[in-house]
DNA sequence: ATCACTTACGGGTGACGTAAAAATC
DNA sequence: GATTTTTACGTCACCCGTAAGTGAT
């Protein structure tokens, strides 16, 4: 069998041009790899240069053994990455989302259920989720439809009510619940990593300004300082809390109202169980 | 970059599923693979092994990673196997015929113009011929006509003209020609290499019976010992000179014609540029 | 003289074997 | 007890570097 050293140093070759040239790429000395492209054609047993006195050139052989060998040395790099990729996902549960509400409320439960593996969450658009969850990139994925993908297992995880936060003298703020068009043109602050909501508020109200926070830290101390409407949903609502001094506004239309469901690819199912029962006793 | 013996040696207990079983088949002591093993694990940076007292077994890296392994050594063994071949075709000319004649006369000049190669001559069907063309068996094959194949050059290599040797008493003895309908129903001696010719004597000649001899020194000598008829062509003649005690009448037919043609692959065609000069020269 | 390659010789890393221990059956 | 894995230690192979030599530019 032949050794992976030579099949480096026989790349380096091919890439230089001379032996000298590629013994300074490799950090080694000529000798060295004359001796090792020597012990090489014995291995094959096959002339792998035209020697000229001073002067080697990889022959047909050569060109061809340095072809497969490069082939070779990338499959190697490949196992590498595989098997490494393999055990960070077995160590890792990365699940990517198109909206982070959800998440909110699952992640500790996730985090109990599996307790062993850190939960990696990410924001990202329905076609980057769906190709990194075929490509193991992610675990799971969360979006706010169902898929025809029969490479994919699919469960609902719960819903997320939309609603404007005014302050009490606003004039819908007397209203249980109002539409986008009720508030189109009002400006609203918002922060920037709500993932699938920006589009839809951005559609369903086309000539309001959104002005966008970096960080939940950021939009809230900007509520405090202003009266600035902004958005809530029944999550963050169920997680932090109202804000006393804000009146709190559902809003009616569809759009508002997100439907989550989680998927992971169908082989992956039967790992995931008792993820997958949890969130049926939930929703 | 990871020692080629390392993944042998993963690859093994794959196979046999416990080190001491992997080590035998080795011929290799257990601390040995033991401490390979650790080896790759610190390598990769992952574990491979689930750890019992005195008992391990791959995890699932561990059979990733010696999936990968063995595809690895697979195409090791792959390019040498390929350098290997394509130094013996360069050593060699492998010439494949549907017909042993041409190659009487062309033998000699193709050896005398690559003087350094062997030359390796195959009788077969024009099938076979033209995929071991394309695949690199033959660097050369003869056929009985042209192709339309893009992928080959091809080159006229003259004709062989067949003729019946009969008896001086026989009688169509005396004339300078007739058609195989003249002798269908005799039968004829033959020898079996003869490539094409088998084909078309049968067919020319259905209700014959042809008497065939194991290489051309047994069918001298029965052809001694007879006096039926036999075949000969323009080329065995000129090889082999005329046959005193017998007569020779050409057959008239245009299947008792053939025209031959040489063929490589249009990619080679320079390579046998010599060769391809001295065919336009000498037909 | 410089460059490119080869041959010859010595050194150090590391892969292997032997020996022994620990743990399970 | 036998079997399997691991650790400790000595040895030898072999890969590399240094030095020297040859031939070409």
């Amino acid at each position: 069998m032949i050794d992976t050293y030579l099949l480096e140093q026989l790349c380096a070759v091919l890439d230089c041009g001379t032996l000298s040239a590629a013994s300074e790429k490799l950090h080694l000395t000529q000798p060295s790899l004359t001796r090792s492209m020597q012990k090489l054609e014995d291995l094959l047993g096959v002339e792998l240069f035209d020697r000229a006195k001073n002067r080697v050139h990889l022959n047909e052989n050569g060109r061809l053994a340095a072809e497969c060998a490069k082939h070779i040395l990338m499959e190697e790099q490949d196992m590498i990455s595989r098997v490494r990729a393999l055990d960070r996902s077995s160590r890792t549960l990365a699940v990517g989302m198109i909206s982070p509400g959800p998440m909110m409320e699952l992640s500790p439960l996730l985090s109990s259920l599996y307790p062993d593996r850190t939960i990696a969450t990410e924001l990202r658009t329905e076609e980057e989720l769906v190709q990194g969850l075929r490509q193991g990139m992610y675990q799971m994925i969360l979006l706010n439809h169902r898929l025809e993908d029969e490479a994919f297992a699919c469960h609902s995880c719960g819903t997320e009510q939309l609603y404007f936060v005014v302050p009490h003298d606003h004039r819908l703020a007397d209203q249980a619940q109002c539409t986008f068009s009720d508030m189109n043109g009002e400006s609203l602050l918002m922060a920037d990593q709500v993932g699938y909501w920006d589009r839809i508020v951005r559609e369903a109200m086309p000539q309001s300004h959104f002005l966008l926070q970096n960080g939940i830290g950021a939009l809230a101390e900007i509520i405090r300082a202003s009266s600035l409407p902004y958005f809530a949903t029944d999550l963050t609502i169920r997680l932090h809390g109202r804000n006393p001094e804000r009146a709190y506004v559902a809003i009616s239309d569809d759009a508002a109202t997100e439907h989550f469901y989680c998927f992971c690819k169908r082989e992956d199912e039967k790992k995931y169980l008792a993820w997958f029962q949890a969130l049926e006793r939930r929703f």
